[in-house]
DNA sequence: TTAATATCCTACCAAATTGGTAGGGGAAAT
DNA sequence: ATTTCCCCTACCAATTTGGTAGGATATTAA
């Protein structure tokens, strides 16, 4: 499962990708519209920066913005940035890979059925971007 | 990502399969053979039992065993009894279900899209089981 | 009927992760 | 110069994870 941390950066996303082309929106603004606690959105937006996903500009008139399109950004973007591997081994992870120990890679069932799921789930969570869930929304 | 509970669970599940018809196998040779700590593989396959996926006989010449054959226990049923929900979110579980608060489920547009990942996902693990695990091995 | 075998049950524990909060520093605009 | 707003470091409580300890209970065999 997602964590709340990873749920929160979606739905700061999805506002900032409404109100993409309107400049800087400010973090207090998407923390009252999105019921976030500002502190912990604070943290979560500049995470975003960090990994090239957002924008931001200090002093009035500031705030954080989309550095690319909504159709540009997709999930497993998001979620490898905040919320770790989406594959369901450390062993079959694209961006995380980590060995098992005790378990020959090459002979392992496990991890094959585990390879093919993953491709399962990220053929989804890689086509789908912010704009797929902005306009699902109507 | 799975626990590491879960990866435990897969392993003996796979010894278990691979002896599938042998009559009771001891806890201690699957610990022993799959290197999993002792006192905690007990933990793990009392719950596989009481999930129905196991049978158990006490008293020597005991054991555990599979309680049907290889091919009809699923990866998707393993990952639920040990691991927990597949979805990633849980508004979008089908076996653990919670509704998310200030989200109007009809038209989040994050949970239609986690919707069509979790199908992808499961049409994977739902058809893949035990035997396939154990014959991809070779 | 008693000893040996092996699962079952309850309770506990340390370390890591999660979901935050507090408080100030520093850049930019007016 | 002052206000606005992002940025950074540090801390913290609650929960989850990954176990361990020790005995109770059921079964079999001698």
């Amino acid at each position: 499962m997602l964590s709340k941390k990873t749920r929160y950066a979606f739905r700061a996303l999805a506002y900032l990708a409404e109100n993409y082309g309107d400049g800087p929106i400010l973090i207090s603004s998407i923390s009252n519209e999105k019921k976030i606690p500002l502190k912990f959105l604070e943290n979560i937006l500049n995470e975003l920066k960090k990994a090239d996903l957002l924008e931001s500009k200090k002093g009035k008139g500031g705030g954080y913005f989309l550095k690319v399109s909504p159709k540009k950004i997709n999930l497993a973007t998001v979620i490898r940035v905040i919320n770790g591997p989406i594959a369901l081994l450390p062993c079959v992870s694209l961006n995380f890979y980590e060995k098992c120990d005790d378990c020959d890679e090459t002979h392992c069932g496990i991890r094959k059925m585990m390879t093919i799921a993953r491709d399962a789930t990220l053929k989804i969570l890689e086509k789908k971007t912010l704009h797929d869930i902005i306009f699902a929304t109507i």
